[in-house]
DNA sequence: CACCAATTCCGAGAATTTCGAATTTTATCA
DNA sequence: TGATAAAATTCGAAATTCTCGGAATTGGTG
């Protein structure tokens, strides 16, 4: 018969990925959620508490637990292009007091593995940014950064399988002006997010390639408008960002 | 029959733990690693890449994904203790230019929720610690502020459950005077850890609780006894950890 | 084209998962 | 305290899923 995915398998996962929307919940809630017999969401609930991917507060209430926040660290260490990147993310948020950050290409998308804030950062306005958020490649300037280390045929396979949904009013929409701006971004060498992503948000990204991991990245510095003015986010900037990204590139290859 | 933990689902989490030791493997090395025939290894490999849980690399070679870190960092940011000490961990961080940290108590266990790197703190020696490892509660700065937050009998449970062996040659290994020490911990405010978990490494600890939650947590200033000498180790940090302690709390609270 | 390896397909047998119902534990209230 | 209700857990038979060897297919390479 059609084998397909192990069912188990499937639903436990599902029973996770409600269980961190909710935040917290009882087992009778969950089996409710899922219209599951009771029972039946014990045994779930009670495996995934033995193998510890949820916890029972003292309030009686089921959690995720603390294990995929290490295996993610874990994974996120794993990657030479993560323990290379790191620190100068970092010295690149300090030094300018903006948002840094490294995203590498998962499943032709990209995956943020690293953020770090400066200090006129004072609230990140998207809220939604954080390590291992996931956006399509053609979104962001590090995003862009790592699109444009592809061949035109490649890019085209990432922008027919996740499309070119507009995420404000700015948004390049069309393959042709993309794959103008991917050619634009190669010979200059860096990328440029002008609030096509987030409003209020400009960025400047800049590729960088492991060879020993088979695995491109990016990092960018990303500010409002106010701060990223004409000036900066053109002229100051951009050079500054390649900087770290040819020391980040230097140390990978030792 | 005994029902016990849902047996594929214990194996699809024994792949993925082992995944991320061997960093990246194929199906084949999976397979011969657990010992299964090579057709059910490739049903759990390819249930977990379609939940997410490992993608396949451009090198054919399968990896756990971003996925945990996505996760890790959803449930984190769901404890209000994480939201609130972020920012506060990171300034203590600044000012002392030392290893500040939060950690929570879960299942009786201390987890590192969130660290930061002060810019003396040129590598950590330690490199067994990043968000999401556990610890025993006695051991570290933070895990004894926690403790002595319990009373005495819950914290005979907690010693019964997982023991006092002694991790340097200075950890306390014996219930009283461990016992006299968390009176003395509530008596000033404060928790010290003078390499007692790892050598080389000084410890200052407060607690914070958050009735919301029910959970306890706590704070921690980490730093090596040439920088933390006798007497901002005794006298100018504890202080200073409080304060943040404090800060921390009266956020909480709203 | 032939080879080898990787991947998928297949179906029967085995074993696990599922579910309702029964049992035990915990909480609530008179 | 005892009675009652609710929640949590256990149980075992029925049914579905999982397992596994082997065959078939695909993909890459010389």
């Amino acid at each position: 018969m059609s084998s397909g995915p192990l069912k188990s398998l499937s639903r436990a996962n599902r029973i996770v990925e409600r269980l961190v929307e909710m935040q917290s919940a009882t087992v009778r809630e969950l089996a409710d959620d899922f219209d599951m017999p009771l029972s039946t969401m014990y045994e779930y609930v009670n495996t995934l508490e033995t193998i510890n991917y949820i916890t029972k507060g003292p309030d009686g209430h089921y959690r995720v637990s603390s294990f995929f926040l290490k295996v993610g660290n874990q994974v996120r260490r794993n990657y030479d292009m993560y323990t290379v990147a790191e620190p100068e993310i970092r010295r690149l948020a300090d030094e300018t007091g903006e948002f840094a950050g490294l995203m590498i290409k998962e499943n032709n998308l990209g995956v943020l593995l690293s953020m770090k804030k400066g200090d006129k950062v004072k609230r990140l306005q998207v809220n939604r940014t954080y390590p291992g958020v996931k956006s399509r490649l053609n979104t962001t300037a590090y995003g862009k950064a790592i699109l444009a280390q592809l061949d035109d045929e490649e890019i085209r396979s990432v922008t027919d399988q996740y499309g070119l949904h507009p995420r404000t009013e700015k948004t390049v929409t069309e393959l042709g002006p993309l794959l103008e701006e991917m050619e634009l971004i190669r010979q200059r060498g860096y990328a440029l997010d002008d609030e096509e992503c987030f409003e209020g948000m400009r960025g400047i990204g800049v590729p960088i390639v492991s060879e020993t991991d088979n695995l491109i990245g990016g990092i960018a510095l990303y500010g409002p408008p106010n701060r990223l003015d004409d000036d900066s986010f053109f002229g100051e900037y951009p050079p500054v960002v390649q900087e770290y990204g040819d020391i980040i590139q230097g140390n990978l290859e030792y």
